[in-house]
DNA sequence: CAGTATCCTCGAGGATACTG
DNA sequence: CAGTATCCTCGAGGATACTG
């Protein structure tokens, strides 16, 4: 918890965001996380301690409201953070988002974020299914009318397209470094380019200097 | 150094400024605080060497440049901060503002702040004298034509108007829940509306909830 | 699924004194 | 004015195992 003791609305600001975690999990929430293993998955090393703390401290300061039975929402003051992570991530993706470590690419990660993105809700149920060549993992993304999920098992439907990638690949696609039309990624199934359009991919996009 | 591990803006942007004191240092420099000496008064409570830890941090990210022979600048990454720590600040004004703790009144600060926020910049030297009656405290503000300076000693120039007030009122000046018409704060050798239009207060006022 | 309890480590940073 | 060096403390949080 810091404390800065300063009477000034960035410090104030700043004991209620400043802790480590907490800027990552408003923008987990704000993507609209809400479950307690949810929130875990997207902030990778994270401990479960931690952010059971952290939870409880944007609870108390009035951020976030727990539901019933359970998971977690934010009140009007936190998603008014919504324009503090925006900023935030456009001034990262302009001046602090080089090349990528090995060792940040996280394909569960980057899934998660796709599946979030989808803007298509088609009216029947459509499967893609996405091969991570490097490090070898699969994916299904379900679409139906009214949701989208991700399984790491096969979910038993027949997959309608095929999307063939590695993870450096969907982290290009998601934030538009290349596009479903680069050669490179393999697709089957249906058109590259209708493919392509099913997907938002990231709103950080445009500041990124590529 | 705060360390995430995921390759996305926001998470690389709070890395970048996510240490405690780093984004009130950010504020500092934005406001244009230059000297060593200078930012630590700006930031009560912080110590030398982490101070410089963190100048030396936002050096080698290219936010901070050191001016020969001395002095903190920033660069054009560091300016682009600006947008950020706004929407921090309002984001606080706006949820984050309640009432002060007594403790997190200092009337240096403050000082500091009006004087960094005075607009008026007279053709001839003009002292105002600022009486904190409590905590007692004596204040000089000289303006200059190309200059605004804070004195805790008397300059040796003839005071031309004195203002007095308590520290709660000099916060509710700076952060626009009182003027200088307010009766409690007296003002002499000039008239009120005048004297309070010499300053700009602070840019969250709008923000606040009063 | 959604946490809590307990123990232990280690590193951030405070205090103090020093230098060019 | 603008820092650095050294020592030491204490609390954040990781690991692990547990519960409703």
């Amino acid at each position: 918890m810091v404390r800065y003791g300063q009477y000034c609305p960035v410090a104030k600001a700043a004991e209620v965001l400043g802790d480590r975690w907490t800027l990552l999990l408003a923008r987990e929430l704000l993507q609209g996380a809400e479950g307690f293993n949810e929130l875990e998955r997207g902030l990778p090393g994270i401990s479960r301690s931690v952010l059971a703390q952290r939870l409880r401290t944007l609870e108390r300061r009035g951020i976030v409201q727990r539901a019933e039975p359970r998971g977690y929402h934010l009140t009007d003051a936190g998603r008014d953070l919504a324009g503090v992570i925006d900023k935030l991530g456009e001034w990262g993706a302009t001046w602090a988002f080089g090349d990528p470590l090995p060792d940040e690419l996280d394909p569960d990660l980057v899934m998660g974020w796709i599946a979030r993105h989808t803007a298509k809700r088609p009216e029947t149920r459509t499967v893609i299914q996405f091969d991570c060549r490097a490090p070898k993992r699969r994916y299904w993304l379900v679409l139906e009318p009214g949701d989208v999920s991700v399984c790491r098992e096969a979910p038993g439907f027949d997959t309608d397209v095929l999307v063939e990638a590695d993870v450096q690949q969907l982290y290009g696609l998601y934030f538009g470094r290349t596009t479903l039309r680069d050669p490179a990624i393999a697709v089957r199934g249906a058109p590259r380019g209708e493919v392509d359009s099913w997907f938002a991919w990231s709103k950080y996009a445009p500041a990124l200097r590529v």
